[in-house]
DNA sequence: CAATAATCGAGACGGTACGTCGCGTCTTGGG
DNA sequence: CCCAAGACGCGACGTACCGTCTCGATTATTG
């Protein structure tokens, strides 16, 4: 997502770790601030910073990959399943991503990503690639131990499932401050583990 | 969405539709065009339509409802379900929401609206009242009959499965143009319908 | 110099009169103060004359046609030649240049406009013929009526004259500030009239 | 102009010659390059010339004075007066300047460094001294041989001559670019030495 | 011969100003 | 009352250089 160079330098003054963490900070604030990610310009993240707009540009290509790798830096990393019921581990898991989605801060960055992918795909494929993908990968985890153990059916389609299971959480179809009820996750993993038709 | 004037207007010359339609036009091809929905500003549109840019505003408040107003005018109606057999009925129906978020015209507009949902709220309202929740309701009118006629069980969630069956095919995890294999929808709607648990 | 319109406009706002005082006050302002040209920048001069950026390039190209035109502005006319006597007419002239010369608002520009010539020949050439020609034609008009007269030799080359006289107050060498004596104007014209060799 | 140290250093790395020549060298090329003294960067110089900006700063204290250091290694030498008529030795010294004003390396040099002297005052000082002083000195020596041999007047004012003289070949009312004729220089000479009163 | 000390190239730093774009509003003359 | 044209103040964009400041790597001269 960022630019900065993580091999050795060969020449030059190094990279300011302070101005790193500056900017990090200020883009951050802005983002909690009243405003959302409009109020994220380069120029205030830089006046923030006590920055040139330079800096930042020597790093970022743009505010939108600025702003993922500020949401990187705080997203709590997912929860470790338990591995004793499949049920409560899907809740576990579910539940850290619905409480993500409603922090404004996290969840609107999910949308944002999304609808520039068209224009930024690196952007997208590394915001799926760093914070996405750790997250369905512990889903993908739980839904296999499921299999094996024999809690779910043996030729249980992962992938499949992961997308009916995410998706669950992403199918907006009001304003995001809008969320979702607590027991919202429960109901979705019922429906996904006992399906639709009469047993 | 739009502020058009609908009720008869009492004096002064009327709006020109000729204008109306010639702005619709100028937006969908910006949209089309490289760029995305990036490339649609008011003075673009106002340039390209031959318009003045009072013309636009006069009709819309901003660019996003211009936007939706434009989506609206080409999005094709769902389909008419059938009534016979529920997996049909609901393949049919999420097989039209697949091909739509495939166009690129139409498919980034959904994240659009998303991400910009935290800025205009009434923005997202209206789009999820005109172009999604039609589409939703005849999902809900497939699985209603379903519960009714003893095909699904009788106590189904009718909200909760709209949401897991709705968010499958928003539950991207990678570029957009990265299209879902033609057997997506079926595999999804089966799982759906017969659960994750051994039967 | 400037680039504002002034053929009759066809359709839009026009241009606001109280823009362009505003604009003209304020690099007039900043010319005057500490600093000197070099404090003029677009970006100085909008804040201070309470404009966008936007409406001064609208009407200029850049700062250094702005400048002359803002000293244009405040340039006195030169003085009418009294007629009755080539000397005293050449002394008032001269003395009128080297006031002008003396001013470090008026007198800096001259060089400045020289040294970007190269680069923009187009406001050189505006320079040259909105200030400094109506100048040197007062000149020459004194010039011509003196050979007319028999005060001067009638085959005096005018072009060649008007060289040496203009370019003694050019002839600098030393800083700006360093300001000419009253007198010399009177020598450099004795001089000019009289000749080296001993007659 | 410049800050070279030519004490003897006591100890560490010497300066590097080839530094010094590839900057003065990597100078002159942008200064002739389409573009002129504002494509002199520091930047661009110390680029062109393969070389860290701060050996160019250790040594020169800004572009100007790095100009100025850069002209003075082309310009020619002025030459010698043969002696024998003041009419043919002001000529020639005033005809190698005329040479020197039309070549665009060096004649642009004058105007800029005048544009500048209220910024730098001590550019506009040096390159009067080291550059425009020694070629009025011959001048000098040419106007008081002829006052001492009686070719001229005994009283002649020789530092307002000098301007008359000099200030002939700056009066520019034109682009740089227009050259003066060959036969100017010797029509300016003429008319200082005769005067312009009938005889 | 090692220590010292100044220089080298490279390039990041905080800044200032640039000239452009798009916003949403305002203001014309003319249907 | 609408239309097109287009100017308005504004705010952000991304770039170019400024002059300063580190880096690690070379050189010469000195103790």
């Amino acid at each position: 997502m960022t630019i900065t160079a993580e091999q050795g330098h060969r020449g030059g003054r190094p990279r300011s770790e302070r101005a790193d963490k500056a900017i990090i900070e200020a883009t951050l604030d802005l983002l909690a601030a009243e405003g959302g990610v409009d109020a994220v310009s380069i120029e205030a993240v830089a006046a923030r910073a006590g920055v040139g707009k330079t800096t930042i540009y020597r790093r970022w290509p743009g505010k939108e990959s600025l702003i993922v790798d500020a949401l990187a830096a705080i997203k709590a990393p997912p929860p470790e399943p338990a591995g004793e019921s499949v049920r409560d581990d899907l809740i576990a898991q579910l539940d850290a991503k619905r409480m993500d989605m409603a922090d404004p801060r996290i969840g609107c960055l999910f949308w944002t990503v999304q609808s520039s992918a068209e224009k930024y795909p690196e952007l997208a494929r590394q915001y799926a690639e760093r914070l996405v993908e750790p997250r369905r990968d512990k889903i993908r985890q739980v839904l296999r131990r499921g299999a094996e153990s024999g809690e779910l059916r043996a030729d249980l389609d992962v992938e499949t499932a992961l997308m009916l299971l995410g998706g669950a959480l992403h199918n907006r179809n009001r304003a995001p401050a809008e969320n979702l009820p607590e027991d919202y996750v429960a109901r979705v993993v019922d429906m996904f583990l006992l399906g639709a038709y009469v047993r």
